[in-house]
DNA sequence: GCCGTTTTCGGCCCGACTGTTTTCAGTCG
């Protein structure tokens, strides 16, 4: 049984024990160890082969261990079983909308009969919701409102469709008279993969101004409400986002409270409360005197708590607060170490742009080097035609390097994985290149066994340098590949290739946990954009995101390294 | 149920909003 189940399983516990009444530090301990364990990055199941102790991992305890063991060995769990039979089915699930809790769902279960969402849909709509004992009309709407909105289940956001949509209301808002700090806070700043609400945090002179300009903005396609310092808004692609607007001297403690993680922040406030300090958005409350410090940035914030500056993406509480004590965090990957980006295509296979097109744009982004990576066949290739294409893409950057374009080409190829495992060039073709970037593209439903050595096998080819992309994954679109991708990174540690965190944001593969446990396994990575054309070089900063949140360090990043060091690596001069 | 340079027992994050309430329970982030 995989994390995300064994997770599911402690989440649901939490929840029926919350019907049940049960003491709430004990639903508390569930709730925790159930966010611990679907942020972990290694598989119990793995943990439990290599003998490792589930009570090391913080937040689970002798009970919790046991039960996680039984659902390893046997996929089920007796108490939960019981627990289960003693409640209606389907009660759990009247708890996924918003606004119903357990109190409002065990009611609706034993008043109404009520078990599904559709069963409660109807008692809205003929009335028998609001005839309840402290129910009333607007709380029957408000499930209503909330049932609708979950049958849209377009709840989360990819980031890549968020952000940018973000940042042109940043831009226009960053115009109107008055505003100091502005900045996005939660998930999105955390760079999670999808969000779900945008917060929007600021200072200004004159916060009504600001926002009554946000209300007004073109991008604005209904008000929710707004009072003098915050509104809601929707804009497009159903994204809501909340503006505040505080005084510049709690910016800081504000800031610092809506990026969260809940996670990160509940371990802090647990931490800090034994030291007689109490924290909250408006600041820091000495518990023994009463008296709240205000902080104008986070950085004061944190270094109150005795605490170094903590990175967003890595407020997760996954230990960064126990090494932040320690001034041990580590300096993370930014845009500005990067030197090169090794995954790029051009109009040889399906890119849109030429390859000194691709180099120049690679070049204005002040790098030392860019690999061309085109197709090996497919799009736009025959395959009697495949080697006479690399042929002239190996003249073409020849030419070029000889140019004066100040960028060094790396002549390579993004060589597909067969369903067979062969490799789509023969090797012959393959150690003549610079780079050569491995990927699968096809058969994505393989079985586990399969795909595993499908991919293990490119790993073990000495030509191939990088695998892409690997588990084929599309943020809501296609699910990732079937495979054991402890093996990979096992593999690729022991013959020392490097894994892609692909950066476009429909993919972000690796993901951050991937990218995380790989890095703990000491496997090179590398930050591909996998452009098409000149614009999508500018992608770079989402696999940036990932890579920070997987603790990464530029020394942990192939692309951060110089072009010397990094032909050296490549084995290849 | 978890956890410990204030504790192996006795604690366990903080504040706001909403609705149906005349003082608060439930839910959320």
């Amino acid at each position: 049984m995989k994390n995300a189940d064994i997770a599911t399983v402690f989440e649901n516990i939490a929840d029926l024990l919350e019907l049940k009444g049960e003491n709430k530090f004990k639903i508390r301990a569930y709730s925790r160890a159930a966010q611990v364990i679907s942020h972990l990055p290694e598989e119990m199941e793995l943990m439990h082969e290599e003998g490792k102790d589930f009570q090391d991992v913080p937040g689970i305890g002798e009970a919790i261990a046991k039960k996680s063991l039984e659902l390893i060995t046997t996929g089920k769990l007796q108490y939960y079983e019981d627990l289960k039979s003693q409640f209606p089915e389907g009660i759990i699930n009247l708890m996924d909308l918003p606004g119903i809790g357990p109190k409002t769902a065990y009611r609706l279960a034993t008043e109404l009969k009520i078990t599904s969402i559709d069963q409660l849909e109807q008692a809205i709509r003929d009335g028998r919701v609001m005839a309840l004992e402290r129910m009333g009309e607007k709380t029957a709407a408000n499930i209503l409102h909330s049932i609708e909105a979950f049958r849209r289940k377009d709840r989360r956001i990819p980031l890549g469709e968020a952000l940018p949509v973000v940042e042109e209301v940043l831009q226009s808002l960053k115009k109107a008279p008055g505003v100091g700090n502005l900045t996005p806070a939660g998930s999105l700043r955390r760079f999670k993969e999808s969000v779900g609400d945008i917060d929007i945090m600021g200072t200004a002179d004159n916060p009504e101004t600001v926002v009554a300009a946000f209300t007004r903005l073109p991008q604005v396609r209904e008000i929710l409400g707004h009072g003098p310092t915050k509104a809601s808004v929707i804009l497009p692609r159903g994204l809501q986002a909340d503006l505040r607007i505080v005084e510049h001297s709690r910016f800081g403690s504000l800031l610092q409270h809506f990026t969260g993680s809940k996670e990160h922040n509940v371990a802090l406030r647990t931490k800090m409360q034994k030291k007689g300090l109490s924290l909250s958005e408006y600041g820091i409350t000495d518990v023994s005197t009463g008296i709240t410090e205000k902080f104008g940035d986070e950085e004061s914030f944190y270094n109150r708590l005795g605490l170094q500056y903590i990175p967003p993406e890595i407020r997760e509480d996954m230990g960064e607060i126990e090494l932040a004590e320690q001034n041990a965090i580590p300096t993370l990957i930014e845009l500005r170490d990067v030197k090169g980006d090794f995954h790029a295509h051009t109009l040889s296979s399906d890119g849109m742009d030429t390859i000194e097109d691709m180099a120049r744009a690679a070049k204005h982004l002040g790098y030392e080097y860019l690999a061309i990576t085109d197709h090996s066949s497919g799009r736009n290739i025959p395959a009697d035609k495949k080697t006479d294409r690399i042929r002239k893409q190996t003249d073409e950057i020849k030419r070029l390097n000889k140019s004066s374009l100040g960028i060094r080409l790396l002549n390579g190829v993004e060589v597909d994985i067969r369903a067979d495992g062969s490799l789509d060039l023969p090797d012959d073709v393959l150690e003549k290149l610079d780079i050569v970037v491995a990927a699968v593209h096809s058969s994505f439903l393989q079985e586990r066994g399969h795909m595993t050595q499908r991919i293990i096998g490119a790993i073990e080819n000495p030509n191939v340098d990088i695998i892409a992309h690997p588990t084929c994954r599309k943020i809501g679109e296609r699910e990732p590949v079937d495979v054991d991708m402890e093996a990979v990174f096992q593999a690729a540690a022991k013959f020392g290739k490097a894994l892609e965190i692909n950066a476009m944001p429909e993919r972000l593969d690796l993901k951050d946990l991937h990218a995380y446990r790989a890095r703990e396994l000491g496997v090179m990575l590398v930050i591909g954009t996998d452009s098409h054309t000149v614009s999508h070089l500018n992608l770079m900063r989402f696999g940036i995101g990932v890579a920070r949140r997987a603790w990464c360090r530029p020394l942990d990043i192939l692309n951060t390294k110089s072009l010397k060091d990094v032909l050296d690596y490549l084995h290849r001069s």
